[in-house]
This record gives structure tokens, sequence and C-alpha cells, in this order.
RNA sequence: GCUCCGGUAGUGUAGCCAGGUCAAUCAUUCCGGCCUUUCGAGCCGAAGACUCGGGUUCAAAUCCCGACCGGAGCACCA
């Protein structure tokens, strides 16, 4: 029986079944849907505050934040901060992470840091050791790693529960200096995967830690900490990168020892920003540190706050990352992608401001009218504005060599003009009509008045000088468009209007 | 070396679990046209993909095996 025949006799025989298969491909819109959501969901996302959310911690927060409202339930905004050493928090960048959560609509219900709870891992890691799911172990470590490697169990591995007691209490009181000590949650030391082969829970460290300073000497590493928050917060459902893909299969023997049940887990592959490149906060930290950034919302970097400074906003943002979606492979993105979703909503809001980048002056000569009007958007009606004009305004060079002696050129909302002179630039007036210059179609170009505001615009790619109407200085923290260049925020004004460029 | 995961247009993404209407979705990008007092926006159109090889099946992007390619973990980092 061919295809043909096979669905001919289906339909004689069940033609329900031929609609239930052309159903059930329709292109799935949004997220895709989460399993185990009766009751809603509670949801973390769990940052290190060592420098503020990047586009990367966007997404966590995004997606995260977006199941929650999908679902209902709980977004827990978590601090994995137990490390004062290699990865150090930043005291500042807890409340970013929190400003920014709530600029990307992402409010949390709950805000915890692991760094004042540590007294709840020292219950758990107590529990964890009179079940005989941990031993404190006394090896260096490079000769744990080759037992390890050898699925070879180590010395201290059988202890009894009482040695391994007053071993974790010497830990705590200071008996054991930094590196002479770990509690080590047992798993199976002959795992075939040596990823999860008995794994270090706790380990001392001395040097106090930016929020809670020297209360502990004693720090849970990530796993235990993680695994320990995301049961005692109720955590339904984890989203983490799958550079954490073993982690729950360590964290399992764990929450097999206590008797807890494991949340469901999704996993996501690296990003990679072709505009940006391959970042990592502490690299960006150094290169701050090092001068080479204006600071964290510089606009050629990466992070929540420079992008919201130029003017990229949070739906943009939002509706990428949705879209963008949960998966497991390794991804390149373009910020084309982001810029073209800010457009759409950016385009009607904005309005249109002229502003002359590399500027020459023009002398026209005639009965050019003092003041121009120009409507404030192309295509919704808000009205107009008053830009000061004259004999003598100011074009970009780059439209400027383009003038021969004889050229036409229309200034927009202005006049039709005839280019005299290129050196000095001198022209005469035609007249004023639009409908000359669509009859002899000629080229749009936009102007500014001699006297208007210097403007420096910071892009991520370059910085433009150049001036601009006066009506700029109007539009302070708001996102418009300067004609024929690109849609910039508006970021201080006064002498010089300084401005972040967000895309064309 | 040991373990695990993934590979759909330039870039993302849907479809894969439950094989058939998939000559494969949507977006972005690029190209062409229309429109427009911006090189913007809008509208219309076009281009462009199931990594490869076997197997199972009437039928494979979808299931199985292998290869290749890519990524991750094997820290007293997160």
């Amino acid at each position: 029986m061919g295809p043909e025949q096979w669905e001919a006799r289906l339909r004689e025989i069940a033609p329900e079944l031929i609609e239930e298969i052309s159903a059930r491909k329709e292109p799935a819109k949004g997220l895709q849907p989460l399993e185990g959501t009766e009751g809603g969901v509670v949801m973390r996302f769990a940052p290190n505050p060592n420098g503020p959310p990047t586009l990367g911690s966007a997404r966590g927060i995004i997606i995260n934040s977006e199941y929650v409202k999908m679902y209902g339930g709980k977004f827990i905004l978590r601090f994995d901060d137990t490390d004062p050493v290699n990865k150090r928090p930043m005291i500042e960048a807890y409340d970013w992470y929190i400003e920014d959560c709530r600029w990307l609509g992402a409010e949390p219900h709950e805000i915890v840091a692991a760094s004042q709870r540590v007294e709840k891992y020292y219950e758990v890691a107590e529990a964890l050791i009179r079940r005989g799911g941990a031993y404190v172990c006394l090896c260096e470590q490079a000769a744990f790693k080759s037992l390890k490697d050898a699925a070879m169990p180590c010395p201290h591995r059988d202890h009894t529960v009482d040695e391994n007691m007053e071993l974790w209490n010497k830990m705590l009181d200071g008996s054991f200096k930094e590196g002479e000590a770990v509690l080590r949650v047992k798993t199976d030391i002959k795992h075939k995967d040596p990823a999860i082969r008995d794994w270090a829970g706790f380990r001392i460290v001395t040097k106090s830690h930016p929020l809670v300073g020297d209360r502990y000497r004693v720090w849970p590493l990530l796993d235990f900490e993680s695994a320990v928050e995301d049961h005692l917060l109720g955590v339904t459902h984890i989203l983490r990168g799958k550079d954490l893909i073993d982690s729950e299969r360590r964290q399992r023997y764990l929450y097999d020892h206590m008797g807890w049940v494991y949340p469901r887990v999704l996993h996501w592959g690296r990003v990679k920003i072709f505009q940006f490149g391959a970042f990592s906060t502490s690299k960006l930290r150094k290169a701050i540190e090092a001068g080479e950034y204006s600071g964290w919302d510089d606009p050629r970097l990466p992070t929540v706050r420079a992008v919201r400074r130029r003017g990229i906003t949070a739906e943009a943002l939002r509706k990428f990352m949705i879209d963008l979606g949960v998966g497991e492979t390794d991804i390149s993105i373009s910020m084309d992608s982001i810029y073209a979703e800010n457009r759409r909503i950016v385009d009607p809001i904005a309005n249109r401001r002229f502003f002359v980048w590399d500027p020459v002056e023009i002398e026209i000569e005639g009965d050019v009218p003092e003041v121009a009007e120009a409507p404030l958007h192309p295509t919704i009606d808000r009205g107009t504005r008053k830009i000061r004009a004259g004999n003598r305004v100011l074009l970009c060079r780059e439209d400027v060599v383009e003038l021969k002696p004889g050229s036409m050129i229309r200034l927009k909302d202005l006049c039709n003009i005839e280019i005299k002179e290129v050196s000095p630039l001198r022209a005469e007036l035609i007249d004023l009509s639009p409908e000359t210059a669509k009859r002899l179609r000629l080229r749009i170009i936009h102007w500014a008045p001699v006297d208007g505001i210097p403007v420096r615009v910071l892009g991520p790619e370059r910085i433009d000088t150049g001036i601009g109407e006066h009506g700029i200085s109007d539009e302070l923290d708001r996102i418009v468009q300067f004609e024929r260049y690109g849609f910039v925020r508006i970021d201080s004004v006064g002498e010089e209007v300084v401005a972040y460029f967000a895309h064309r």
C-alpha cells in the first residue's frame, strides 16, 4: 500500500485521525510548555553578583520570570555569593541585579543571598554527616584527584559518623587552616563519570566576605549551596546553563541522602553575541578597572545597564529572549535581531530631530525662511517643531562632498537650492515647494542651524560629534530618531547634549 | 584520557518525545520592487536549511546504528 492508498484507506476508516495529524504540527508560539506545573511553579535566577547583569543574565531573568507569569507561582532572585576569593561578589552588584530585574519586568517575589544563610547549610551538612552521606576529607587536593581518577576511595572515606562530626566541628572552630580539610558528599567513588565522584561540599576560606565579613570560615561550594537552597525555597523547575549539567547528577546524591525530591531541570547552551564576542563578567571587570571602558554602562558593553542607557527597551529584550527560547545548542546571536525588535517598538514613539555630524556651513542666497516647521513624526500626528534656519545652515560633510556647482538638492522641510560654488560652499534658493523637489527628484538631506546645540553621540562602535536642532534639549531621557542617522537616547543636556546610540 | 550533551536556511527558531498534509514555521539578515519631504518606518516579492552514511517502515527532519562536526564537565570557581 503506497502513501496515497494509505491515506484513502485511513480517510475511510478513521477520518478524524487525519485531522489530528495535521493539527499537531501547528507552529509553537512563545516558550515551550513545562511539565509538572499543576499548582504553579517556583523558579529562581541565581547569579553571583560579581558584576552587573549582562545580556546573558537577562536571558535567565526573562525566561524564568516569564514561566512564572505563564503558570503562576514565585520568581526568586537568589545570590549564589559563596566565593569571597575567586569570584568575589561586588557589594553594589546586589542592587544592580534587583534594579535590572525590575526594569526587565521581572520583579522578584523573594530575594535571598546565600552568604546570609550559611547557618542553614551547616544544619544540612550535619544531618548529612549523621546519615553517613558526607565525610571530612583531609587529603591534599592533588592527592585526592589522583585517587578519584583511579576510582579509589581516600582513607578518610571510612571515618565513622562520630569521627566525621568531630572533624567537621574542628573545621568550624578554626582548628584547620585553609586547604587542610573539606567536607565531601559521598556519591559513588566508582561512578563511571569521574565528574560525579565524591564532590566537595564545603571548604575553608578565611578571606572576609563583602557582605557578611568574617562571620564564616567554612563556606559551601556551589553544588551544595544551590542544591540545599533549591530544596529550601521549594524550587520546582531549574533553568541552568549546560556547563552545570553535571550538577544535577552530583546533587541528586545529596537529595537521595536527605530524602528530598529533585526539581525538574532544563539546560541551555552558551550564548555568544556577534557584536560583543564571548564575554565573562570577570574579564569585563578587569577591563573596566584598567580604564578601557568608562564603566559598566559603557555603550560598548553587553550589560543590561549599557543597552538600557542606549535606549534598548525592556520590551524588546523580553520579546527577543522569549523568542530565543531554551535550547541546549550553543548559539551565536546578532544584536541586529534585538535592534529589529527595538526599532519596531521605538519607531512610533520617537520624535524626529535633525543632527548634523561633521558639519559644514553653507550660505544660501535668497529668501530662506528664518524658521522651518517640521513634523515631529512622519506618520503619526504629534505636531511640529520649529527649527531656526536662515541664509546660513549646516550640512553633513558626507553630503557636501557629493555636491558640484549646478547640483540641486532639497533641504528637508525647508527649501530647494542650487549649488553655485563648493568652496566656500554657496547656493541659491530655488523655491520652498516640496512639489518641485518631487518633480525634479531632488535628493533630500537634513540640516541644522548654525547656532544649533553641540551634540556628542556615544555608540558601541564610534563617537560622532556635530550640531543638532535646539529642540533636542527637550528630549532628555527620551529616545529620538536623528534623521538619516539612527535612534539614540538623550542621556544628558546642557552646553552639550550627550546621546547614546541604539541602532539605525 | 574518562563521562555527558547537541547538530533544521547567513543567524536564531518551530516541527522530533507520540513517523504520514513537511516541496519544513516564524523572525532576522541579504536582494529586488512599491511607497515616502530620512539612507528610517511601512507594504509586496525573492533567495536560502533537515551534517553524512547505513538500517527499520508502505512512508523518516522525526525511530535505530555508525561516522563526522561542535560544546560541556572531570576545582577546596560560579
